[in-house]
DNA sequence: GATGTTATGTTATATTATATCATATGTCGA
DNA sequence: TCGACATATGATATAATATAACATAACATC
C-alpha cells in the first residue's frame, strides 16, 4: 500500500498501471496482455491500448519484465534494484525465476561497449524445465 | 553453392527451407516471416505456414536465428557451429552480429544446470546502438 | 506401382500489437 | 474558480504476427 503514494525516489503510478501491477503480482505467472485485459474487463477497461498502454509504463520504469519468448509479463521481483537480469522460466509451469548472477549482463555490456556498441536494452531468457516438473512433484503447476 | 548438396554431417533440406535460406543470406538483415512471404510469392508461395513451417526447420536445424525482440530471422553466420549466442542488433541500421565470446551462454548454462533446471533453448539478445551509427557515418543503413 | 512418409498448398482464424481520435482527469497559476 | 496545459484514459478500427486444420503432392522403398 505504501508505495501507492509518492515519495523521495519514487514515481507516481497512474492508475491503470496500478491495477496491471496489482493483477501481474496475484497471478503468479506470466501473463499475456490479453490475459491482463481479461482480469480488467470486470472494472470496466475494454480494449488492448489500454492495457499495453499501462504495460509499457511499467516496464520502462523497470517494475515489469517482458518476456520476448513468451509475449508475456511478470513482476519484476527485486526489491529497489530493477536493472535488467537473466529470466529462467520453466516450460511446465511457467515458473520465472530471475536469476541473481548479475555478472552475465555486465559481461555483456563491457563486452558490447569495448566493440563501441551502446547498449540501451538486454534480453536473456533461458527455457526449460525446472527441477520439480522434471520430478514430476510440482504440484504448482499453472496453479498461479 | 557446395552446401546445396548432401554430404556427410549434413542433413536434407527441403526445397522451401533451401529458398527461406537462400532469402535470409541474401537480405542481409533480419527478416520477419512476411517480409520472407512477400519474397516467396513470385514463386508462387501464397500462406503464411509455408514459410513459418520453413523457418521452423531452420531454426531448429541452426542455421536461422530467431530474434525475438524483432520477430525476425537471420542466417547463422557461424561455418559449422550453429550453437545459440549473443546476438546484439544495432536498432538503428538492423545490423546483426553475433557475438563470439561463447563463455557467457556458458555461464549461464552452468548456473541453470547447477539449479536442477535443464535448459532447452537460449536467448541473449542486446539492442542498441552500433559505432557506425553513433557516429552517423554508417551508409548501409536499412541497405541490406 | 502400391504404400507410407515427408513436404507443400490452401483457407480460415487466432493471437499480439498499434494507430487514431475523442474524452476525461489532474495540475497549477491568475 | 476558472482557464490552459499536460497527462491519462476510453473506444473503434486495423495492422502485424502466428497457427489450426485439412487437402494434395512429391519422394522413398519395397
Amino acid at each position: 500500500m505504501a508505495d501507492r503514494n509518492e515519495r523521495p525516489g519514487t514515481f507516481r503510478i497512474p492508475k491503470n498501471a496500478r491495477r496491471v501491477l496489482d493483477i501481474l503480482r496475484d497471478a503468479g505467472k506470466p501473463l499475456t496482455a490479453y490475459e491482463v485485459l481479461d482480469r480488467l474487463r470486470p472494472l470496466g477497461v475494454t480494449g488492448p491500448p489500454t492495457v499495453y498502454r499501462a504495460l509499457d509504463r511499467l516496464v520502462k520504469s523497470g517494475l515489469v519484465h517482458r518476456l520476448e519468448t513468451l509475449n508475456a509479463f511478470v513482476p519484476c521481483d527485486r526489491e529497489g534494484n530493477h536493472a535488467p537480469s537473466a529470466m529462467v522460466i520453466c516450460t511446465d509451469c511457467h515458473d520465472v525465476i530471475e536469476m541473481q548472477n548479475d555478472a552475465v549482463p555486465g559481461h555483456l555490456y563491457s563486452w558490447a561497449e569495448a566493440k563501441d556498441f551502446s547498449v540501451t536494452s538486454l534480453t536473456i531468457e533461458i527455457l526449460g524445465q525446472c527441477g520439480r516438473c522434471k520430478a514430476g512433484r510440482n504440484t504448482a503447476a499453472e496453479g498461479g
